[in-house]
DNA sequence: GAAACTTTTGCACACGCTTGCAAAAAGCGT
DNA sequence: ACGCTTTTTGCAAGCGTGTGCAAAAGTTTC
């Protein structure tokens, strides 16, 4: 784009033509030409390209290689030279350039973030924990998209291929074994987070689902509820039927049935067309956990608006996630927190390490529940 | 990271030592060496590296410009070349290298999204939106996450230097002056949104935030209140400001005064401590604009929990951007819409003109007001 | 001052791709 | 079969960088 000017210019300059030859000479004039434009009007306007360590080197009066080891931490140069180059690189506003760089190195410094639906609050906490994490490791993060279809995963990971990513996490979606297998021999190391493919290879984080349905279930029943319900969506992401797995088997312990109803994404209009089927029902209940907070709070207020009910007095709530909106005052949901920064954490810890055969292959992180008002009865040794 | 291990066998070989002249041969040898491993083994454990142009020529039986030109839309390529081709880098698992590419044509295709804190709802849906539209325009977003420091902006700037970035579109805080020109002589292209900078180059994305104060005034007076008030944060954003000094200016034309409160960053507490500061004043107002969504929700939940008013008996309360969560029938606020879609699209279709002289260089989107239920006597005229 | 080291520097090749140019191949009209 | 035009193809140069190697420069030691 920015070259494309310059390189218009030279091609209409009808100079070509006879010394295609030697064309590295006609480039060079060129390039004075453009220089003594910039000299003559004093601003940069007819210049719109990058500057390269060639320019670099030639103002500084030193090799190319010189600015090169400049910008490469533990390379050999004398201080001297040093200061020369980064004096000459600060004049011409010269930046490394990393697709040449990652060319050479074969190592973009590219992390691949995959995910859809990224408004949604968790999520968006999390592409914002990564991104913050992986600055500070040096790499940068690639937003991949994923919203059409689950088709689009391949896709992005295609995409991921092409940019020549060091890796990918994956917060959405499954891709194909194929493409995944794809990616890794590639040399891309991947990370799935809460996704629980059984594929070998990836890192895979995931959650005590089961632990904290069954944490849910204790509270409920200490708050004296006896008409557990589960709200679920019917996505079926491996993470959200094990929260719905734990908590029927959680309850069949104490005897407990479960009414578990799946509708719809995991957004809060699905919770809240929950509550009218549950609400509505010839057993309402009086104690519902929601796969998500979103959901919880479409429940809640369909629970509260469209039939008076008072929580935590005449129905009890928890969620899971623990998202920014569940702390505040209308909804004061009591709920499971995602260990982000500890998802941050490992996830990018991973992927510093030298690949080595018997590496870790994935992590189990536990959500504790956080108490708030959602239901009756706090007790302090859930 | 892929190539490094291929590389490593290579040079601990001892070959090199004696065929250093001819070493490009040496090179050929050794990739002939992985292959046939990979061949014996029938896995591709060893081979941790992308496959090139050339592999996917040597197999079809072509010459690497034609592999190249099958990936280029528009070249020259007969049919049957290009099946034996595509055939080929199936089998093989090629994928153009973007980085080499975008080298070539010095368009890299990537876009760079500088943003903080990603995780408010109405800049995910921002990005969201545009990482869609991105990628629907063939391009590719990285994210840049200046989180730490109004000072971390220049540096995202510089990263998208670095990556030679096609464009980057600003979406938190201002960038310095000199790097912003020195992205614009590099080629780059550069979209500030809702940002106001008033450096020449950049296209600049507004709401017409004045025009938008106006409709809240006329709304509240309608609605018979008397006694307005303004929400704001300590952030002093253009666009935050312009709707304060629009609201105080309308709220004169009426003859009445505003209190104006600044609290904090732009976030749910700043409205709750704000809600305190109003309503234990000695002149509680009875309608309140505030500078956006969360600061509403904020102030809304501090006004019924601990003042016991109701909304919009007793107060109404007019906000800034229809995130999702305005809609939730807890909050059912009336606000003024980002238009989002507009703005992405008409971000996108101006990084895909070509740059001319005579373009234009900024916008003015109206933000129309959405009608929930936190105002009194819905207006339909408004 | 020479010999033995160490550090710095420049050369040149490689990374994987695009693309102008000219030669080869394929069509086409007679 | 022959020229002529059009399409296809391979060659080779170049994009901006990193880096091994050997020569040059600098440093220490005797």
């Amino acid at each position: 784009m920015c070259k494309s000017f310059t390189r218009r210019v030279f091609l209409s300059s009808g100079l070509l033509r006879s010394f295609n030859k030697i064309s590295g000479l006609v480039v060079a004039v060129a390039r004075k030409r453009v220089q003594d434009a910039v000299n003559n009007y004093g601003f940069m306007q007819l210049n719109k390209s990058f500057v390269s360590a060639d320019d670099v080197a030639k103002r500084a009066g030193v090799s190319r290689s010189a600015v090169s080891r400049t910008f490469t931490p533990g390379a050999s140069v004398s201080e001297e030279t040093r200061q020369r180059v980064m004096e000459a690189a600060q004049a011409l506003g010269y930046h490394v350039n990393q697709l040449a760089r990652g060319l050479m190195r074969s190592e973009s410094g590219i992390v691949c973030l995959v995910v859809s639906e990224l408004d949604t609050p968790y999520r968006a906490r999390l592409v914002r924990a990564l991104t913050h994490e992986l600055q500070k490791a040096g790499k940068i993060s690639m937003l991949i998209n994923t919203d059409r279809s689950d088709r689009s995963v391949d896709a992005a990971l295609r995409q991921t291929l092409n940019y020549r990513a060091d890796a990918s996490i994956l917060l959405s979606g499954l891709p194909d074994k194929a493409i995944t297998r794809l990616c890794l021999d590639s040399g891309q190391r991947i990370v799935l987070i809460n996704r629980d493919d059984d594929i070998d290879g990836p890192f895979r984080i995931n959650l005590d689902d089961g632990q904290a349905a069954r944490v849910a279930v204790n509270a409920f029943v200490r708050a004296g509820c006896r008409h557990l319900a589960f709200a679920n969506s019917e996505v079926g992401t491996p993470s959200l039927m094990a929260r719905e797995r734990g908590f029927v088997a959680a309850a069949a312990e104490f005897g407990l049935e479960v009414t578990v109803t799946r509708h719809g994404n995991t957004v809060y209009d699905s919770g809240r067309t929950i509550a009218q089927t549950l609400f509505t029902g010839r057993k309402p209940p009086d104690a519902v956990f929601c796969v998500n907070d979103l959901m919880a709070f479409g429940l809640m207020d369909g629970a509260r608006h469209d039939f008076g009910l008072r929580i935590p007095e005449d129905l009890c709530v928890v969620g899971f996630d623990d998202i920014e909106q569940s702390a505040w005052t209308s909804y004061a949901l009591t709920t499971f927190s995602q260990p982000v920064d500890e998802i941050v954490k490992s996830s990018v810890a991973w992927l510093q390490r030298e690949p080595d055969n018997d590496e870790i292959r994935s992590v189990n992180l536990h959500a504790p529940l956080i108490w708030r008002k959602s239901i009756r009865n706090k007790t302090p040794w859930a």
